[in-house]
DNA sequence: ATGAAAGCGCTAACAA
DNA sequence: TTGTTAGCGCTTTCAT
């Protein structure tokens, strides 16, 4: 009656039976008479008893547990991703320590705390490029990237945006609206994400035969500050752009409000659009246009990814990419020829 | 060096000392001759040795782990407590399994898999009254409540937003522009917050001497929806209000978007404003006044709460309220007498 | 079908 | 200061 304290052996005592019995019993092992599992199972109820995780970890030598480094845990799509992950990893029987990592010290603790001194069996790493933090993996650690590309480490598996897809459709259709004179707006060019929404922006321009126009690219820093800050100069240019493709939803607000500000009209004057869709990017002034992704199931995928690998389904490493879907809103429209 | 699988008593072997001498090492414990140690360290370091956390939780009964149940992860105000908390316990040298139990049922099944088997020592609880789920806690549990009063569980600590003051900040806010006829949109009144706010907002009126006109207040469910159809409720009554207060930000968000479209000027016409102060909240047309709070330090708090009751340093339950801050900006103004 | 014995890797109590 | 002996609560052989 303690309350939960008791153990395997208080049970066996109880059920005048070993606690080995007592074992078989909360393991579901078949080879255990009915009758006994009966009494078994009565001396666990009256004691309250309740497996210890921990001593079952020790005996088994697994934890069960695996942990997600992320840069921080309040950024939607980080979040969207960790929420999937852990849900996913749940289903499994598996448990999720999500940590935030800012920096690079704080992720090599961490993996030391966590997978170094085996509390946790697998990492998932959102954004490993973000600065060296990557190079702070051990290697034997079974690892998934979340959002990036592996690079040189042919032993793990990733899962990302199909991001090089996902910049070429969006130029797409702003050139099929007409529009030749494209601006876009990036993220810090560390981040393979960035690398590749710049890839799939040139190549539709090749696609279309426009002759890039390198004053057009803006570096950004995610943050809608930048995209504020990034209309302007676009605007200071001799030849303004009739389009912008910004390569995420917050840059692409800060535009709208830098155009408003001016004096600028969206989408009659400037075509602007994001991708990520985020929570209210429909409430903007004018609603955004934005490539959809889907990161609840990228951390779904990562997380299957993971357990596979754990639970040696699968040997050789794996790479996801997800794709995005057009959202057509008020913030894009055809060119007008004034 | 066998990638760090070796034991305390491979080291002991190898320094030619006794395993318990190992383990003082590790745990820096004094009484350790320095010459001693350092052939220990020596051996350490060959080995590649590092600790077994779970066998050490074992041991010493301790997993260092705490949980926190949160209807999802992905809320911004959610993942900044979360984040503020994760971040405060691993200083302390405790980890965080965050897990999102959007249905009670969930939430019963982490309580078991976390706290009954003995794998957490501690619990946030964020939204204990979004459903009947405060009700599954086990009473032996240490828990503290983030963003609700613990009731009648006399032995629960809690963190929250001071809900009254800053809805009576704000409704007085809203009356020292001019305002008489102020409407009121809610969160589900199930939580404590909602109700907390609405008691701030009539006491505001009371002490203005102002009559609450019970048409004015309308009942949402925290989403941008509820706030766009509460709106049009609104203008649908014989006598329109000059001001809307908002339970949180993204129903004022709903509101403003459907104040534009129906022509309404906003702030000439109509005030908004609301509590949270999320990311992009000056990103709207207009930029949207509002009641900011600080998520991050709710979840510090909550975390040191919880380790001081895991560490005795504190026995009574314990109950902090912290404030916000006005933030003026666009969605507000003077009423107009026209 | 059940039980006895050993051990997971460590810490804690006691002895030397 | 160091070593010895027992566990922590469970699982995993191996017997019976």
């Amino acid at each position: 009656m303690s309350h939960s304290r008791s153990t395997i052996r208080d049970v066996a005592a109880l059920a005048g039976v070993s606690h080995q019995t007592v074992s078989r019993v909360i393991n579901n092992n078949e080879r255990v008479n009915p009758e006994t599992r009966a009494l078994v199972e009565a001396a666990i109820e009256e004691l309250g008893y309740h497996p210890n995780a921990i001593a079952r970890s020790m005996a088994r030598g697994r934890t069960c547990t695996l942990a997600c480094l992320s840069p921080n845990l309040t950024d939607f799509t980080f979040a969207s991703i960790i929420e999937g992950a852990e849900a996913e990893v749940r289903k499994h029987g598996y448990y999720l320590v999500s940590s935030s990592a800012p920096t690079e010290e704080e992720f090599s603790q961490l993996i030391e705390e966590l997978f170094t001194s085996r509390r946790a069996e697998g990492l998932f790493v959102i954004n490993p490029y973000a600065d060296g933090r990557h190079n702070l993996l051990p290697p034997a650690a079974p690892t998934v990237f979340v959002g990036a590309r592996p690079r040189q480490r042919y032993t793990v598996s990733s899962v990302a945006l199909d991001d090089i897809s996902v910049a070429r459709q969006a130029t797409q259709y702003l050139i099929e609206l007409g529009h030749r004179r494209i601006a876009m707006i990036n993220g810090p060019m560390a981040e393979d994400c960035s690398q590749d929404r710049c890839s799939g922006y040139e190549q539709a321009l090749q696609d279309n035969s426009i002759n890039p126009d390198p004053s057009l690219v803006i570096p950004g820093y995610w943050t809608a500050t930048s995209g504020y800050q990034a209309l302007q100069e676009l605007f200071e240019l001799p030849s303004s752009p009739t389009a912008i493709f910004a390569q995420n939803d917050r840059m692409a607000i800060g535009m709208l409000r830098a155009a408003r500000e001016k004096g600028i009209t969206v989408p009659d004057e400037l075509s602007v659009m994001g991708v990520d869709d985020m929570p209210l990017s429909s409430y903007f002034d004018p609603p955004l246009t934005t490539m959809r992704q889907d990161p609840l199931s990228i951390g779904r995928e990562a997380a299957r990814l993971l357990i596979d690998t754990l639970e040696k389904r699968q040997v050789s490493s794996k790479h996801l990419l997800l794709q995005a879907q057009l959202i057509q809103r008020q913030s894009t429209g055809p060119i007008i020829s004034s």
